[in-house]
DNA sequence: GAGTGTGACTAGAGCGCTTCAGTACGTCCA
DNA sequence: TGGACGTACTGAAGCGCTCTAGTCACACTC
């Protein structure tokens, strides 16, 4: 009962009665073969059910597997909770899709990413690295591959493309706004700071030893403004509910914070559902800023204050860069997207 | 200033001194060989910056790839909007990673599904498909190289493994509980039933017409009760601020439903906010009920009531007929999950 | 001391494709 | 008429690995 053998080039090549160059300049050189001869191929290919040249045998002999890996620091159904990440990744599929290239995903599951076994058998020949861990084991993984690494939002590692924000910088901006406006009491929500999972207050010597650069920078740039005895609360993903949890514990102390410094906007979401939970109002009571400015920021209950970064373009650059490095190009300076804030109804001078 | 070539299985058995044979079982078979040379043949490789058998090359030559496809109808950013999908590809991950297969993902672009020239080039051996449309080009592509497919909330094709709910049954439940509770002015919100990008209520010619199974069974399981005559809001995607906009829609019309049975939850959160916008009050003045309960269905304002579907289970056993397809096994039959209603505080009798 | 294992390693034939260096046959121009 | 050039196609050498069918040496058995 043995199923009938796929169709290989050689089978069409042998029915069309040519070599198996033409048949495969047929596929990849149409140029190379008169038209007349490649219609009698195709038209032999499609009766034999041969859907094209095999990807795995192209790679092999072409050295290119067409496709580009994708790091996650998290497993998927957190990584997607966060609409940033889902936007940077679709700017970096759309890109790559455009080329011809597949997105292998490698979640996270070991230690703040993809176990190395998981990256040592992924069939891609360039890597982007989405917000792991410096130290993560699956980058290193890469490295003893030999394959070029874009990283996001991460510190450059020595001979890697880099696409960045400016994120010290923004959440300065936010917190001199606030600032400005008379508020003396803050409390700042981060996400990890390291992948142990810890929520809760953060000590400051936690504060100083991050792993995550991302984090790492926005909490300072709010210190920066705020403070170094500012209380920072600590959520272990970026997600709604724990934000949620942890303003609401914010907001217990007492003199209460007048104002919320969010490292994400889905934390300030959490954080503005914490005010609602209190039966205090936003902005009057407690101004909230968030940090990425993804689409529901505009429409949050009130549109919320952020730091808009240039998400989708960020995926993108990170696409264009990885297929700079597929070309053999060599990883260059940084690419850094400027940050700005976008004032809108959660923040007002304090009463 | 060639750089140095990547060492191969032959470079290192050349260094050590034995066949490369050998060398591929220290890393295939272990047992095929004394540890001792295995040893000395792992520390060579190290020193000469092998990282192991090259996947590709693997590949062609064991004739699989270890990577599971997975073909999306949309975007990445349209799709991981929606908490559900997210679930249930995260549930699908674990599955696979943890055989050491990759995840290949491949968004949607082209007519509800992947670009056949993606599909063509992706490197899987088997393919998943979650909620395309029925005629999508993606499916033929996958079908003319010949891979099995595992469908996700579709129609069985042909000698396809599939795993599904009780949409029919499901939708059902939810509007027969509120039937009872005394409603009998119903809205219905689903999602997108063609993939043209349609926003607004939908002509009954359109509602027989779908060319998604998922939200064709839910509106019917819905319409069974509700009567045909109900009107039926369609979204183009699963989101929250569709979702509001089509909830603001049906509540302004007279008479006002008193209750809004939605195709997903993000639907209905939506909904939910629609209801404060006008002013009204959930459940007094207006019930809602969801569909798929994802976790945040249980902290919504007020606590959704939402039909539960096993989602990370689906994407688990998803991931087990991916498997066992590659393996060699018949797609057999489908595998069907329950589904069950959860009763919250969304819903309650008119008044 | 012939027969029978057995454990450890190897030779070499693929896997299905790309690509480079040809070959064969016109065509064109001087 | 002969050489230069172009176009259309082919032969064969890889790409880096796996795996079957060995070989070889060294016990062990009766």
């Amino acid at each position: 009962m043995d199923r009938p053998r796929k169709p290989t080039l050689d089978t069409v090549a042998g029915a069309v009665g040519v070599s198996r160059a033409t048949v495969s300049n047929a596929y990849n050189r149409p140029d190379q073969l008169s038209a007349a001869l490649r219609e009698r191929i195709m038209e032999t290919a499609a009766s034999l059910g041969y859907a094209g040249p095999d990807p795995v045998a192209r790679s092999l002999a072409t050295r290119h597997s067409a496709a580009v890996g994708f790091m996650l620091g998290q497993g998927l159904s957190a990584s997607f909770a966060d609409a940033a990440l889902s936007i940077v990744l679709d700017g970096l599929a759309s890109t790559v899709d455009g080329h011809d290239h597949c997105l292998v995903l490698m979640p996270g599951r070991d230690k703040g990413g993809p176990r190395p076994e998981t990256v040592a058998r992924a069939q891609a020949d360039v890597v982007v690295a989405y917000s792991l861990p410096d130290d993560a084991p699956a980058l290193a993984a890469v490295r003893a591959r030999g394959l070029p690494i874009v990283v996001i939002d991460q510190p450059a590692l020595l001979d890697t493309a880099r696409v960045e924000v400016d994120d010290f910088g923004g959440a300065r901006l936010a917190a001199a706004a606030l600032w400005e406006m008379g508020h003396r009491r803050f409390g700042v929500m981060t996400f990890a700071l390291h992948a142990d999972g810890h929520n809760g207050l953060v000590s400051p010597v936690r504060q100083a030893s991050t792993s995550f650069r991302v984090s790492r920078d926005r909490l300072h740039g709010y210190l920066d403004v705020t403070g170094a005895g500012t209380p920072v609360w600590e959520c272990a993903r970026s997600s709604r509910e724990l934000g949620r949890a942890g303003a609401r514990a914010l907001l217990s102390e007492s003199p209460r914070p007048t104002a919320l410094l969010c490292a994400s906007d889905e934390l300030a979401f959490g954080a503005l559902q914490a005010v609602r939970d209190l039966g205090l109002r936003v902005p009057a009571d407690v101004s909230v800023a968030g940090f990425d400015d993804v689409p529901a920021a505009e429409h949050a209950d009130p549109p919320l204050t952020t730091v808009r970064q240039p998400l989708a373009e960020k995926g993108r650059q990170a696409g264009e860069l990885a297929l700079r490095l597929l070309d053999g190009g060599r990883p260059g300076e940084p690419t850094r997207l400027a940050v700005s804030l976008v004032s809108r109804d959660s923040t007002a001078p304090p009463k």
